[in-house]
DNA sequence: AAGTCGGGGAT
DNA sequence: ATCCCAGACTT
């Protein structure tokens, strides 16, 4: 798997010998349900506009907003100048090193503590992303999918995967993340390139058997209050404020649905009242 | 354990 | 149209 990631790995900005523990932290908040291909060019325009936490910390928050663009989630931007904030005045200016006290920052979760741990200080960290849990699923437990959320089971089992040595697991994560975006992906497996095809794969072994008819049930996006938010915040972000009348001509059918979507940012702190219209705060 | 929260490219 | 993406947080 590590030899495999050294010839085949990508050569990404934020693994790159010189990134700084803060702006892998940062691509870390960013890749968080948002793709690689996407998350690049407004992570080189971040780290080039705010290199250290402090920079966030202090920028103008509609500016932090705007600088977001369209990664989706915008809590998130709100959460990373908050992390930015946290570690100024709680670790004097630097990224803390553990997972408890990186799990005690706003926007980290379990995930983001662990790469963070594993990529940013090369310590022991297990590391359980969704590219992570569907290899596992496939070479551990022959399933052709991950359970739908994260059970004991596969903490045990990544567990049992992770090489002691620290320098050696931080390799092993990496490389089996890469494995599950560019391989071992969910809809069309390469396996004839995949250095685990064969009886290290229980899936493969089992001759690749289809996932089980469970219904994912996701929330459809047209519609919805989310796809509404997201039309608002846009037009936050391109003009300084948005007229109760530019709101209204967004659903001009439903004057409900853009008020409780208004109301929901503004609780969210992602906009603030402007007379009857909003702006960025 | 289930819902909510964006957005775009692939299928 | 549906799926999927280096998840976090609330209920």
């Amino acid at each position: 798997m590590i030899a495999w990631f050294a010839d085949a790995g990508r050569d990404l900005p934020w693994r790159s010998p010189g990134a700084s523990a803060w702006s892998i932290l940062v691509s870390e908040v960013m890749l968080q349900q948002t793709p690689v291909v996407r998350v690049l060019p407004r992570w080189l325009d971040w780290m080039d506009r705010w290199p250290a936490p402090a920079d966030l910390a202090s920028a103008p928050t509609a500016e932090v907003l705007r600088a977001w663009d369209r990664l989706g989630y915008p809590r998130r931007a709100l959460r990373l100048q908050q992390c930015a904030r946290a570690i100024v005045d709680e670790h004097d200016g630097e990224v803390p090193r553990g997972e408890e006290a990186l799990r005690a920052l706003p926007g980290i979760g379990e995930y983001t503590a662990a790469a963070v741990t594993a990529f940013a200080h090369h310590d022991r960290a297990v590391v359980l992303d969704t590219n992570v849990r569907r290899v596992l699923a496939r070479t551990m437990a022959g399933a052709a999918l991950p359970p739908r959320s994260l059970t004991v089971a596969e903490r045990r089992t990544a567990t049992q995967v992770l090489p002691e040595e620290p320098e050696r697991s931080v390799a092993w994560n990496q490389a089996v993340m890469e494995l599950g975006a560019l391989v071992c992906t969910a809809g069309a497996p390469r396996c004839e390139q995949c250095p685990l095809a064969g009886p290290a794969c229980a899936w493969y072994s089992a001759g690749r058997p289809p996932a089980a008819e469970g219904s994912r049930r996701v929330q459809a996006f047209a519609g919805t209050d989310r796809q509404l938010r997201g039309q608002i915040m846009a037009l936050l972000r391109t003009q300084d404020r948005a007229t109760e009348q530019a709101l209204l001509e967004l659903d001009p059918g439903d004057e409900q649905r853009v008020q409780r979507c208004r109301a929901s940012l503004v609780a969210d702190g992602l906009a603030v009242p402007d007379g009857a219209g909003l702006r960025l705060p």
